[in-house]
DNA sequence: TGGCTACTGCCAGAATCTGACAGTAGCCTG
DNA sequence: CAGGCTACTGTCAGATTCTGGCAGTAGCCA
């Protein structure tokens, strides 16, 4: 095994414990003494990896995905770059903040014709329908990823309102709205709910006892039934 | 010099030439006898880099990045993957094939259960405003990338029908609309016109005299003056 | 205090990379 | 066709890098 491979060995050893991982054990499940380890940690990150280790504890990685060297096409990029464009002005602030983070970081490696090109790249974004949100769709995409519960407030289309708890499990993006899928507890059933009908959205510390991706693949299912479209 | 510096000094060397280059003056280049420039370029190769080697002629790259190993974080990635999806509900049918291509590289190189995560992303796009293009945005992309004048007629939001030759350095995604930014050279003013009311288009083999980033500079200053907004 | 751990410096042997040379084959020009 | 240029492969010795073991420092925890 080559030395880059074994590298990203490394990083998903890593990702597998969630708890603190001696550097012993790493070297074990590699393979490779302790002292080479030690050396490959230290080019991770060299190479931005965010691991962490204490003395008396291990290695953690903080979450994350590392990408190998890959290759993309022109039009790869227009895309990858006008979608995280589109995303940097969704009123999502955190997810908003992590597209333009996303780009920095691309842009940063690239040599510096390509950079300008990316930086002067004539693929434009209009402002978004200027919905403001009442709610922090951040706290709704932790919810859905942790599998928690949320209770809100919902006023619906004709104006009645109600109290929900809810087991989000997707969040869609329309054209000027944005939509919580979820399996309703109070009415027992998979319902949606616009995000701007929202408020006092408050989340959960109560994992729902499903999973998540079998509820929209369900949810899909119901979709596909009852009536076209 | 590390080896995988090299490496990706060796595309960039590729990049800066778009005629076919001798192995022997990339090795001079690099510093490198010839003999390991071809191990090199089989290496790139093995990693996706369409290198095309052709003998008495030289070597190639197909337009395209090589991004070197990345980190992302969580929500980074959650991110790109909306964006792309979005992109890839585009009416821009080889834009949205690119966003297709881009997520599928990314999957291919992620572990399983990442792969699975990203698959059942629970981040969705609703369906576009179901506005059809009469025209290709293909060919709108690829003038404006080339810095090409492309022809068509014109019908203004009062009716009125027109026929012009543009200078296009921009393209505007709106909500519904998709927005052509250009100089005219009919109207020698900067113009847009929104895809929907170009018919005919018609893209000119002749490359326009100024660069396509000094005039979206230009047009951007004359956006900010007039009337603020 | 003792046990576990991260982390560093050093060095010799293992593994890999590199350059030089020789040879085959494809493309282009004259 | 011949001759020049080029891509590409195999081989091998020497240069370079990587690796493992050892010794030592320092932080965390019980």
């Amino acid at each position: 095994m080559s030395r880059s491979e074994r590298l990203l060995d490394l990083i998903q050893s890593l990702r597998r414990h969630r708890r603190p991982v001696s550097g012993q054990a790493l070297a074990d499940e590699l393979g490779i003494s302790i002292r080479t380890l030690y050396r490959d940690i230290v080019t991770l990150q060299g190479q931005g990896a965010p691991i962490e280790g204490e003395a008396g504890l291990g290695y953690v990685l903080k979450p994350g995905f590392m990408l190998p060297p890959l290759m993309f096409s022109d039009e790869e990029i227009e895309a990858i770059v006008l979608g995280s464009r589109w995303v940097a002005k969704q009123p999502d602030r955190r997810l908003s903040a992590a597209a333009a983070n996303a780009l920095a970081k691309i842009a940063a490696v690239l040599p510096d014709d390509l950079r300008e090109d990316l930086d002067a790249s004539t693929l434009l974004v209009g402002p978004p329908a200027a919905v403001i949100e009442g709610i922090d769709l951040g706290l709704v995409r932790q919810a859905i990823r942790n599998e928690r519960k949320l209770a809100f407030h919902y006023r619906d289309a004709g104006g009645a309102a109600s109290q929900r708890v809810v087991w989000p499990f997707a969040l869609g993006f329309f054209d000027k709205v944005r939509v919580v899928v979820a399996w309703c507890e109070t009415r027992q059933d998979f319902r949606h709910f616009r995000t701007d009908r929202i408020a006092e959205l408050t989340p959960i510390d109560t994992r729902y006892p499903r999973r998540r991706q079998a509820m929209l693949k369900e949810w899909r299912a119901t979709l596909d039934k009852p009536r076209g479209s």
